[in-house]
DNA sequence: GATGAATGAGACTTCATTCAT
DNA sequence: GATGAATGAAGTCTCATTCAT
């Protein structure tokens, strides 16, 4: 009975999810099926291959945060603290969500040096939320500690996220985003002090 | 004709090597067994399944961690810096080594919420991490706020061998220890003019 | 909105076409609705199966060499020995034409005792050609030997675009034809002089 | 259980026999499989894929040819015609038998072109063949006039052996081997006259 | 008539695991 | 203890075919 029940987008999806909750070799053609409603070859009508699926995910996921979270950073309605307030919260709602954790880091662990293909994405991914949080920083400090700090930032977002999923507790994500927030509001009086 | 090819220790060292490098669901026991000098059926003489021989990798390397890396915090000949120093050192010669990256972390994300005896293991590794740093850190912090930094280095280590394996960058890893020895010895300086 | 892109006999000659150049298991409804610029499920609207369209397209090749090449046997404008150059220019023109190859002996090795539905059409084509060299030759052969020159020379013809195709070279046709040419002159010639 | 039940060259027969029949791509791994009692998993213990079993299906056949076959043609025992005899006679029973045909031939038609990894063994299976005719026939005509001769037989019998198959008569086959003798024959009288 | 979505059977292949030798 | 043969479940992918629109 040919009706169409889902598109492409549903496909990543459900997709996405699984390989999120699941990590990509354990996530099966017909577990994504299954969560599509569609048998595991019907995927095939959509994308040639898992990896090519995967890779729709890591750019939808990649152009997702771009438009719906990074942009905050430039956005010049906004003063710095707001920016980071946003930027910081946004990430905590889609990493913590479900069962949560960063699809970008898992997928780098679980298949970096061995799908090479998927490195450029996540690459692309780690590259744009740095410059976000530099373009933010700069305000604040000079074009190598804002990369500096940065780099640090995510350090410290990714190393909280993976102790949430290991210790089940979001507190990690929080207290991070905390200490970010902190720093940078501490460097602002500093600022204005000198 | 009993012939010893290998003993438990040298799959488990083989196993390790190639569960950090190309992950748990991409090394086949062929692929150990291979590195052993050994057919994969052979391996079933040491370890009743894959999982087995993954959960005595585990705690394999957390005995290690505890008593070749952890220990140093408890050896009262050095000083706090010298702990911090040591502890940070070893970490980072055994992430960064080869093709690196955190086993622990490795599997905590490929395998979390899936195969649910390994997060003992994992949970174990990070919890002695975490007792080691806090042992330290109490010496210029109260209990609580050791206990929070202690979480705070790992999540910067952490987010730093991923990053490290991301950008194949191993300046993610020494900037992370750098900044958390100068955090820790700025806190000296402060409780010192206090 | 009934829009008519193709017809019969368009899919029947660009299925003939990727048959004798992929073979028939090789070929895909998907293959042969792009050659033809419809989708692999239009192709139902005009053939209720694989199977049966090969069934038309070897009826088709049946009938084209029946009406286009056979038919010169029974030219009585003609004289014997143009009968037969034509003939065998005709099928060389046929053979060796793009990646040529006779389809019928391709189709007869791949498919025969496996798709019985095939074998009529196939062998029809050859007593066509037998029957066509038959007549010519009974011109100065008794019938049995016209016969069994008939069959002799079929042989030699497919044999040689088997060769023809496993060695790209076109050579092993036209010295196939200048055999059975040589041949029959000679034949003439004894005649003549009995 | 784990109890040998075949080898390699069991394997290798059953899927000569299976290919011969039915074509490479109608037969399946599971045919296979079934043939010698297998699974179709257990074939990969052998043969690392379908075309590398083919691969070596071809090698062995191409050496069977030429020890236990074309090698007639050099035994100096033999005169010519019992050479040439010999070699048609062993051609006949290998061909005629069972389901028979030639599946060099075979192979060549259907894969032609698309697995190119077939063309060498084939191609150096009519080698063989058209070199030990070439061999046999310097006795009694010129290199040219020899190699031509050997290649018009190669032609004549694999055409037979096409015809045999579409007509299920083996008899194809035995005129062609007595068209060969009688030419060879009579070319030896020729040479006696002159 | 044409399309595109969906199906489902079945293909090749991988791999953890078992077990007789 | 080690091997090599075999297993069988499961995975990715293909493809002829169906059918609502």
């Amino acid at each position: 009975m040919p009706v169409r029940k889902v598109n492409k987008f549903d496909i990543i999806k459900q997709a996405l999810n699984l390989f999120r909750t699941q990590g990509y070799h354990r996530t099966t053609m017909a577990n994504i099926g299954t969560a599509c409603g569609l048998l595991k070859g019907s995927i095939y009508h959509y994308f040639t291959s898992k990896e090519d699926l995967m890779r729709s995910v890591l750019e939808v996921l990649r152009e997702h945060y771009r438009e719906k979270v990074f942009v905050y950073a430039y956005d010049e309605q906004l003063n710095s603290e707001e920016k980071l307030k946003l930027l910081g919260e946004k990430c905590i709602d889609v990493f913590a969500n479900g069962e949560g954790a960063c699809l970008m880091a898992n997928i780098a662990m679980e298949t970096n040096n061995v799908v090479p293909e998927f490195r450029k994405p996540i690459k692309g991914f780690f590259d744009d939320w740095v410059d976000a949080l530099t373009h933010i920083y700069r305000e604040r400090y000079s074009d190598d500690a804002a990369l500096f700090f940065a780099r640090e930032s995510v350090c410290a977002i990714e190393g909280a996220a993976m102790m949430m999923r290991i210790y089940n507790d979001k507190n990690y994500l929080l207290k991070a985003h905390e200490m970010i927030m902190g720093k940078f509001e501490k460097a602002s009086k500093e600022a204005l002090m000198s």
